[in-house]
DNA sequence: TCCGAGTAGATTGTCAACAATCGCACAATG
DNA sequence: CATTGTGCGATTGTTGACAATCTACTCGGA
């Protein structure tokens, strides 16, 4: 998330060692909206199901306040939807929002990549090329979630060394949304082999500098993870694993 | 900033000719957080200038409560930042901002006119066509606030056309900060004609389906853009007309 | 004259209570 | 038997008031 704009008004005595850090009181509804994006990413909070403010208020220890400027935060970057005197809802999305999904990750991490391969930082490098090391750790099941988590962790990594808000934030969101359909249909992967071999092409292919490759590689990627998750002519429509799970009404 | 999930449980009468529109009540929070949106894209609330919420709730006619769900919204966009027990202010950026803006825009609108000459709805076409010609009508004053109207114009309808509700989202953020750095620096376009030939060239290639041709004008227009902002080599640096216009403690 | 402490004002952060709205289940009717 | 009307329960939407915090100003002392 990045507070972007630490440097406060305390640049006066330059010439003194900073001891104390500045100290960054988040905001509780921003603490609120992490804690939800959290839940939302590791699969509490399955799409399609209601957070009712009343309870998440109570679990939480705060008011509602509070917590409603948290969730019209999460809404407004499209995790959550509302249906007005309803209540708010984890998104389920289907075909055509993992389609969108992509759409925009593709757009977001060929920019990252470019920036990246711009920035020529050794320490980019080394930090993709941990993520893939341990990608291979879990080769074994390349279906599982540990797998997924680092998958996940080279994505982020990816971004984040682009040092660009913007990017960054957009694509915490589409993760959060990605890690929700990875969790929904799982194990498209055939062979872990596979897997790992696309992610260190990308990190050679950035390594060398090479941004035309690097981004053919990206394009590639990105279409094979679109196909692994939707078979491209209609299959599964839509994601949401809870919701209306009363057995009554047979 | 569009619906999406219009479609509700109401499937099942599916012989019947629809007559009356779904009525979309819009949430309160959300009516505000566009009124501030536009609000602050047209220059009402200048970078860096406070948002009292007190005020701004008498003035809309609400209670702070649905206000401040609002600003939430918008800090989460990025639009406002706040200072803990200060209060929430209108964004300033400097250049790094506007560098880190031009990634994410580029990166928005290229994966947009992909979009676009992907779909091939002449529909589209049309519509840039027109975008383009209402800003012929103002090629007498190129950096006139008619012609950037115009400009963005082109460029909302064109991630219009892509039909992607994510880089939609994103885009319309983006395009209020780029808004408000016209605002502050005006003027940098040398001639009227210039401006206008780059964006019909776009429109020619999108017409034409020749999808690097536009990629590589895109990334061009948005450079340039960039260098007509920020001279490139360090400029101004902070962009923020209000904010500190206290004359004392010299 | 300059520096520090203290105070006053304003603004935000938080909370609890009230009012409005909606969906669901059951009963009544053609 | 299908459809409409009604009551209930629950949840959200909104409001006002109170507490905590910060900034700016003034006053007293060296």
């Amino acid at each position: 998330m990045a507070d972007a704009r630490s440097r406060g008004r305390g640049d006066s005595t330059s010439g003194r060692t900073r001891v104390l850090a500045p100290i960054v009181q988040e905001s509780t509804p921003a603490i609120i909206a992490r804690k939800l994006h959290e839940a939302i990413a590791d699969g509490s909070f399955p799409p399609g199901s209601q957070l009712t403010e009343s309870g998440l208020a109570a679990d939480l220890g705060v008011s509602r306040g509070p917590l409603r400027e948290a969730m019209q935060r999460l809404t407004a970057e499209g995790l959550l939807v509302s249906h007005r005197n309803r209540g708010l809802f984890v998104v389920s999305m289907d075909d055509d929002d993992i389609r969108d999904m992509y759409i925009a990750r593709t757009a977001v991490e060929r920019a990252a990549i470019e920036q990246v391969i711009r920035h020529d930082d050794p320490e980019s490098i080394a930090a993709l090329s941990d993520a893939v090391a341990l990608m291979r750790e879990y080769a074994a099941d390349p279906n599982g979630p540990d797998m997924a988590e680092a998958d996940m962790v080279f994505h982020q990594r990816l971004v984040e060394y682009a040092r660009s808000q913007r990017l960054s934030r957009l694509h915490e969101t589409i993760l959060v949304e990605t890690r929700m359909c990875l969790r929904a249909m799982r194990g498209t992967y055939s062979s872990g082999k596979d897997r790992i071999d696309e992610h260190q092409a990308l990190v050679d292919a950035i390594a060398a500098g090479d941004a035309p490759a690097a981004d053919v590689l990206m394009i590639d990627h990105m279409r094979d993870g679109l196909h692994r998750l939707i078979g491209d002519a209609a299959a599964g429509e839509e994601v949401s694993q809870t919701a209306e799970s009363s057995p009554s009404r047979t």
